[in-house]
DNA sequence: GTGTGTGCAAAACCTTTGCAAAATA
DNA sequence: TATTTTGCAAAGGTTTTGCACACAC
């Protein structure tokens, strides 16, 4: 299957997803919501409203700040957006449909995002959950450090950094 | 040892540690943040900055906002005390001096912060941060979900809950 | 028609900052 | 005296809101 099928078939189903959390809530599926939609399913790895916002206007698909903070907040109840507050005050977004669970290393000197799954973690988050009587409903799992190539940066220049391009 | 002692062996030598951070930095160890310091010390579990205020204010110690946010940067630098980001643009804060290291539950319905600590899951992120060459500096791991109590009074009644009093 | 949705601009939120005066080494 | 610190109020940046108009069922 070809990118190019796999991501309409993935916007295809995650069109669905949205009518049917709209739908059950008495909410419209509307021009505006699937322009944020397509513009969030070709973001790749992790953006921010604003970045979102640049790129809809650019493409000629243009809906107002309001509509997109409310439409993110729309997909995120849906389950096909996370949002993650890896520095305060400032929420960055990924598209998750279709994609399974991982948790995120920040690098603190480039920013880079660096996705990671350990069901053994997962396993024993569980069962702490179990010993508390505590029903998780979702978590929050950052490691926040220095990255691999910004390590090697500072070995050879102690002060300079590996300016990482956007928040991939 | 009462807890009174305890609490002032603890406050004399965070006091210290405030010191040495300070003047390691040719920073002063002014009354005022020696104020805050003692009203965080004094406060139990989590709190906000606007509640630290108004708690100096209420003692006649008042200082002002900027020097209580200024100040607990530096508590935060100076290991004292950890900020933690449980809902986005709301800061919480928690004396962390001569406290191991744990994390947290947050109960979504009363707010409730429960702590947790387990030996296994801080290998295994330490094992995952060598498998990606991550040096880690410090890591978030925050469980959000219902707590117990609030699991009964759903059961009893679908929709009240056992307003949590403050942050705890 | 009645209820939703949109866009705009203004407001809200917590937090940080500039600045002049005060305090400290 | 040279720095640092304080308090105030104003600014900051992101996100949310009120409202009038437009739209959909």
């Amino acid at each position: 299957m070809s990118a190019e099928r796999r991501l309409e078939g993935e916007a295809g189903s995650a069109q669905e997803r949205l009518r049917d959390h709209l739908s059950a809530r008495n909410l419209r599926l509307t021009p505006e919501r699937l322009l944020v939609l397509e513009g969030v399913l070709t973001r790749e790895g992790h953006f921010d409203a604003e970045e979102l916002l640049e790129h809809l206007r650019r493409s000629n698909k243009s809906v107002s700040r309001a509509t997109v903070y409310r439409t993110l907040d729309h997909l995120a109840e849906a389950g096909l957006v996370k949002k993650h507050h890896f520095q305060e005050g400032h929420a960055l977004f990924e598209h998750v449909h279709g994609r399974d669970h991982h948790d995120h290393m920040v690098c603190d000197r480039c920013g880079r995002v660096i996705e990671f799954v350990n069901d053994k973690i997962e396993a024993l988050q569980e069962e702490v959950c179990r010993e508390h009587d505590f029903r998780e409903l979702r978590h929050v799992h950052q490691i926040f450090g220095i990255c691999s190539a910004c390590q090697a940066v500072e070995k050879r220049a102690p002060n300079a950094s590996p300016h990482h391009s956007g928040h991939a």
